[in-house]
DNA sequence: ATGGCGCGCGCAGCGCGA
């Protein structure tokens, strides 16, 4: 099972990519971010007539987001229960056993102004809520646009970045208490090539110049994480004309064979 | 990298992203 994540920076204006990446990337179920369309304006047509299901949670401007998928899913459940929210940022769904979390973790802007407030508060009411959803689906993806660069190594410039927002401490401690959840970085079960990241800047070339940083992330229970093949950052669509600034990222699951 | 771009909204220029 391939389950990939995108932020696709407006999914009205990245249709083409996206169909276009569904075709050759061919994932079982992928999660958007940043749809920026409303419900009743989601463009399901070309989406289903592509051969996928939909779920979607959005609203008009801001966030928004969706999983698509190869067979329908079940249990979809968009926003996180007890936490109220006017911002549309989790929508969750399962394929099978599999249960599969898509996320848009707010930006936070600067350390210490409102909206980094807001996003800690979010980030404990999500540890919270994957806590509960453990319990409940062993077999479990988490994935998304976190907006945390978990580590040094997931930033082009360590020294530029020291103490800003996607790398203050308390962002990482969020991540890291993700973690301690018992859920698995899917990009870290394999070695990377130094450099890796799967948001680059739209300004000052950032791209071509690999200034990026690795806020886009696949976690996995232990029970996932243990059928994990690969998880990859995809960068081809980032070279494209028009391209959304962040690259999606891919992880394959395969249960090991039952044993004879 | 002080910013530089790209998006939505809506028709000028601003808020926001990361």
């Amino acid at each position: 099972m391939k389950i990939a994540t995108w932020n696709v920076n407006s999914l009205k204006v990245r249709m083409p990519h996206l169909l276009d990446w569904l075709g050759s990337a061919a994932p079982d179920v992928i999660a958007l971010q940043e749809t920026k369309t409303e419900d009743a304006a989601f463009p399901r047509a070309p989406i289903e007539a592509a051969g996928w299901h939909v779920a979607f949670s959005g609203q008009k401007t801001y966030n928004g987001v969706a999983l698509l998928s190869r067979r329908p899913g079940s249990h979809v459940q968009a926003g996180m229960p007890g936490f109220a929210d006017e911002q549309k940022r989790v929508i969750a769904a399962s394929y099978g056993d599999v249960r599969v979390i898509g996320a848009y973790v707010p930006n936070g802007q600067a350390v210490g102004s409102d909206k980094y407030e807001y996003k800690l508060r979010w980030l404990e009411a999500f540890t919270a809520y994957l806590r509960s959803e453990l319990e409940r689906w062993p077999r479990l993806v988490v994935v998304g646009d976190y907006n945390i660069a978990p580590e040094d190594r997931d930033v082009h410039d360590p020294k530029a970045w020291e103490g800003s927002v996607l790398v203050s401490p308390a962002e990482r401690a969020a991540f890291r208490g993700l973690l301690g959840l018992g859920l698995h970085d899917a990009m870290r079960l394999f070695a990377q090539p130094d450099g890796t990241y799967t948001w680059w800047d739209y300004r000052a070339a950032g791209f071509r110049r690999n200034l990026g940083l690795r806020i886009d992330h696949i976690l996995a229970s232990a029970a996932l994480a243990a059928e994990c093949q690969a998880c990859t950052v995809d960068v081809a669509p980032r070279k494209l004309e028009r391209p959304s600034d962040h690259a999606p990222v891919w992880a394959e699951f395969t249960p090991a064979p039952a044993l004879p």
